[in-house]
DNA sequence: TGATGTGAACTCCTTCACAGCG
DNA sequence: CGCTGTGAAGGAGTTCACATCA
């Protein structure tokens, strides 16, 4: 490991952020969204691997654990630079390095869940976020039965003080769990609040300035998605009954074929 | 494929929706995932908006409720076939019928969950995949603590029990909320119980037969991505001061950059 | 007239295939 | 020789702009 040859590539430690900025800044620029989710996912890899004393890992390898093929794995972390070595693989620490570089990991996060129902009580103790370097540190909500209580040693809040305390706290991430209405709402204070990007989990779009990032997760519409699947895989399936096709099909309904496996 | 003369010409009366299955097959293969994701987001709209009895809605309408463009929304709904009227929109009704017919929303579905931590338990206790037609019928875990506990009403079970409960309860969609070791086991258990759609929380890939269509949530990749967009901003704000190392920057503040284009 | 529906151009992403290097 | 890194080809998805029709 480290078998790195000309020292022009510093090691990477969090303190300092080396590299020229008019550099980082093309190559940021240039990165696809495509690669940088998938950059996160070879992370994780990575960091499963990197406790196993593997120091090295051939694309092949590291796209096979990621679920892709090694073209577009080479091609992702081209974007990086260069710090594979021909004949051998990547070696895993500088990769996790420059992967972390990258997604901007090296900052200090901070995440505030706004909606402490279901969806944010998990969240909000949901082990996942700190462990990866996103603590969450402020809770907020509307309703008077929860402020005051604590999540993993966290205060719930009135939404009022999001301004305040987002401001404070420094953060940088925030988390709506809450219903539809009042999303909106919530997504202004914290946009008020200096946040910048947007965890959204309320089935609503989103209204923000052009300078917020927002992401959505909608659980039903991936529900949907996988129910379109099940809806096209039954209907390549259907035999085609030659007679179907004349025949008055009420379809209001679709047909109910289930092939057992 | 199978080459279908146009034989059968769809007639299209408001009352009821015919269609013969053959183009509804060659249809539903067709329609792009990235339109199919879209779908399942103006379904939700329209269903908002059928409420207020709005009869009828233009692509730019819908198309800003949606948070897309007008033209890529009427480049999806022609997918589904013409259902608008030139001059007028979209009938809002019929809409609803045919998006809910393309996605299988007409056929019944039935969720197991899997893993029955934070996210498990808020999952199983949501109301939003209910009211959306994905009743959640079983939930399993390992823990002996959990077993025979109730939430909203379902039991959990043992996840020796998938194969035999979910087969008896037809479950079309399993949801894996487990952590990450444990979450192929359990994937092979609903796979081999006939579950041929999964929803996957925990944080790995999931090996499956092609048969069986997977859709991973990793909200940690979520974070990381929208890190990206913080760490690319900054460097696209940060003025070019070649030797600035950020992590000192006083970040409390927000520089009140917007960047017109 | 005014909105839909759609070929065509364009942009973005993926895959191929192989040169280049350790 | 083996594996990375990458131009070039291919495919998917988006946007444009306008013919078309209620």
């Amino acid at each position: 490991m480290t078998a790195q040859p000309e020292g022009v590539e510093p090691r990477v430690d969090q303190a300092a952020v080396p590299v020229d900025v008019p550099a980082a800044r093309e190559r940021a620029r240039a990165i696809p969204e495509a690669t940088v989710a998938r950059l996160a996912v070879y992370l994780r890899v990575l960091l499963g691997r990197g406790d196993d004393r593997v120091a090295t890992l051939s694309s092949e390898e590291l796209a096979h654990a990621a679920g892709v093929n090694s073209a577009k794995l080479r091609k992702d972390l081209s974007y990086l630079g260069s710090y594979g070595t021909r004949g051998v693989g990547y070696d895993v620490d500088i990769l996790i390095g420059e992967i972390e570089r990258t997604l901007g990991l090296t900052r200090k996060h901070s995440v505030a869940v706004v909606g402490i129902g279901n969806l944010g009580h998990a969240l909000a103790g949901y082990g996942g976020f700190a462990s990866r370097g996103f603590p969450v540190t402020a809770l907020f909500d509307v309703d008077e039965d929860l402020i005051g209580i604590r999540i993993a040693g966290i205060e719930v809040r009135h939404i009022d003080q999001i301004p305040d305390a987002c401001a404070a706290l420094d953060v940088t991430i925030g988390v709506i769990a809450t219903p539809g209405d009042g999303a909106q709402d919530v997504c202004d204070l914290l946009v008020k609040a200096g946040v910048r990007c947007i965890l959204n989990f309320a089935p609503v779009v989103l209204q923000v300035p052009e300078h917020v990032e927002v992401r959505k997760v909608d659980l039903a519409v991936e529900l949907q998605i996988l129910s379109f699947h099940v809806a096209r895989r039954e209907l390549a399936e259907e035999p085609l009954t030659g007679s179907s096709i004349g025949t008055e099909e009420p379809l209001t309904e679709l047909p109910p074929v289930v092939v057992a496996p």
